[in-house]
DNA sequence: GGAAGCTCCTGAAAGC
DNA sequence: TGCTTTCAGGAGCTTC
């Protein structure tokens, strides 16, 4: 499932590839696919067509190719979506949802595969920051060098909820989903439903820390694969899940104290944690 | 206005 | 063997 440094390897393998070079043409093989672009999968491919790419950016999980400076190629990966760059004659994939043909030397495809469809590709106006402009409430994540650790823990303690709640939410900080925010908890030693207003502020700090940490770590392994849905732009997998703590340890013993990792379920999905090292709050 | 919960979707795995 | 159910979860939307 691609969190930041999933998608962070996409963004580094696209670069190389599709700097400079100008679309052909977009066949769009799945409307669900393009949902986000409210004008329709006819428009997609017609402002597509004879546009050139000037680079690949990101924020959070949210990737977008400047399309000259007023327009952008936004794309989320979802549960499964990965962006594939095929040079030469390649069968297509199972589930291929758009594919976009570049003229440039060498040609080729970059391909937008999803099987869950929760991913997808949209067309946007970029605002004045650089923005695509339905991306403006995403905040800055951790990695960036202007993430505002003194803002974020001010929101934490403003806000009524809690602490996984507050790290999936990508307007307070981008990039975390469900595999890294456990993995933070977990080093951090916090309880995932611990309130976010009693965190104080080498707390915060910590945590942080340790979600900078996962992330690196994370990307520096080539992401986390428990599959085929999360592959970089060649179609090879990351091999991070190898030194997952908790996420995805049932029962397992904890790597800190031995004792058994519990799953427990949470916001129609699951949590894991260690029931000694992240006591609930009181 | 903020927080919580629902919904979309597909296919692997488990259960019967 | 084959059918049904469960599970995975990002983010927009709805409800309270």
């Amino acid at each position: 499932m691609p969190e930041l440094p999933e998608v962070e390897v996409v963004r580094r393998g696209l670069e190389r590839w599709v700097g400079g070079r100008t679309v052909v043409s977009a066949d769009v093989l799945h409307p669900r696919a393009v949902r986000r672009h409210l004008a329709g999968p006819v428009d997609f491919a017609d402002r597509l067509r004879g546009a050139s790419v000037s680079g690949v950016r990101r924020r959070g999980k949210y990737l977008w190719l400047p399309l000259g400076s007023e327009l952008a190629l936004l794309a989320h990966l979802g549960m499964s979506g990965q962006l594939l760059v095929k040079t030469g004659r390649m069968p297509d994939e199972k589930h291929l949802r758009v594919r976009i043909t570049f003229a440039d030397a060498g040609g080729g495809e970059l391909r937008f595969v999803d099987q869950r469809t929760f991913g997808g590709l949209s067309l946007h106006p970029l605002g004045a920051d650089g923005l695509p402009d339905v991306i403006g409430h995403i905040a800055r994540d951790p990695l960036d060098p202007e993430f505002d650790e003194d803002a974020f823990h001010a929101a934490l303690r403003r806000r009524r909820t809690t602490v996984k709640r507050a790290l999936l939410d990508q307007s307070l900080i981008s990039g975390v989903g469900n595999i890294y925010a456990d993995e933070s908890l977990w080093r951090a030693g916090l309880h995932f439903d611990r309130p976010t207003a009693s965190l104080t502020r080498p707390r915060t700090a910590a945590l942080v820390g340790h979600v900078r940490d996962v992330m690196r770590a994370a990307l520096a392994a080539g992401g986390t694969s428990f599959d085929s849905l999360y592959v970089n732009v060649n179609g090879e997998s990351g091999y991070f899940d190898r030194s997952l703590d908790v996420y995805g340890r049932e029962s397992e013993p904890c790597r800190r104290c031995g004792t058994p990792v519990r799953r427990t379920p949470w916001m129609n999905r699951s949590s894991y944690h260690c029931p000694r090292c992240q006591r609930p709050p009181r």
